[in-house]
DNA sequence: CCCTGCTATATCGTGGCGATATATCGCATT
DNA sequence: AATGCGATATATCGCCACGATATAGCAGGG
């Protein structure tokens, strides 16, 4: 059954928290930074699963801070949080996961964004695996295209031929960084 | 407070069913053929949806399948929908519509796909809309990209820097688009 | 000095996704 | 002829995440 819980938005987090700790408010802001253009996260997801992370023992909050918003003494009163050990160690087992989940597209994203952040081989591997996700749904595409080329309507035609095209530019983009990895990796053998 | 029920995926299904009437296993695919890339659409989410457009008077259907799988005979009885006379009103209405909501990505790409069936001068606004929109974003992107260029890291800037280009190269199919729709308007004032 | 907008927290309703169940039909494989 | 897989077809259920809403202090512009 497995945690049906996106470890998306639980590894956006913890990512998001490994350069220091925050609040939830600018946690949002830094998180929307990253990838704001593919996913959105609204305080709904987000204060719940702060709470989840803090139970499971991956963050720890600023206690007083917290007394005081629970008080209801200031509603700005800022509650800050920060990894835990066990939260480090748990970022460090998603960010070397590449399973098939790690290229669809909002995970992949959020896993880019983490690059800097994950193990070279493991970055080449959701590369590789995103790039054959793509060419896949180029496949399906192409063949959707092919199949019904006149009993089709001009504008679904016209929305799909550019859906294909933003994918094959998606690849071409791929293949360029995959090169540069493998190079990378070339060079460190060396 | 008005239907928070999103019209998207109402608008998506009275729309497939314009063509003729449809059982949900093939009016599925019909409507993912139309939207699959952007969108998707769960069993989960189009039979309550059915049933809803039935209750409002929009669909009909067949009743002698339908009772047939009710009485457990054949799970694989089609039960066909199509619209009533106050479902292709109501479809009229939906799509004459061009508010903000029509340019959002999903809400879109369906109002894209059903431009068959729209007024030209909708799809007009529809389309600038669209633009509007997406040159907003834009500027969100840039502005991110100039005030952070130091401070940001390199992944987090190169996924920009691709979303960037993405949203330009929409920027640029809109332009021709309605350089096309503009010119077609002329030609009917003639 | 007000009032708009930003900071900051938090919850609530519910829509829609993904999983699951069930069962039939057609086609290929052995 | 039996088996078995994949597609056809309907339907429900749990539950996550979104969007809306509430509350309220603070800063700054007009």
């Amino acid at each position: 059954m497995a945690t049906r819980k996106s470890q998306t938005l639980e590894l956006a987090i913890l990512g998001t928290l490994k350069e220091g700790e925050l609040h939830g408010y600018e946690l949002r802001k830094r998180t929307l930074a990253l990838i704001g253009q593919v996913r959105s996260l609204s305080y709904g997801s987000l204060y719940p699963a702060l709470r989840e992370l803090t139970e499971r023992g991956y963050l720890e909050v600023d206690e007083r801070a917290a007394l005081g918003v629970r008080r209801g003494a200031n509603p700005r009163a800022r509650i800050s949080y920060s990894l835990t050990a066990a939260g480090k160690e748990h970022l460090n087992t998603l960010l070397a996961e590449s399973g098939p989940k790690e290229w669809e597209d909002d995970s992949f994203a959020v896993r880019f964004a983490l690059f800097s952040q994950t193990d070279l081989r493991v970055r080449v591997r959701i590369l590789e695996g995103r790039h054959t996700r793509l060419v896949e749904r180029l496949e399906t595409i192409r063949d959707s295209l092919s199949r019904g080329r006149e009993r089709m309507d001009t504008w679904t035609l016209e929305l799909q031929r550019h859906g294909e095209e933003a994918v094959e530019r998606e690849v071409r983009w791929l293949n360029e960084l995959i090169d540069n990895a493998r190079n990378e990796e070339k060079e460190m053998n060396k």
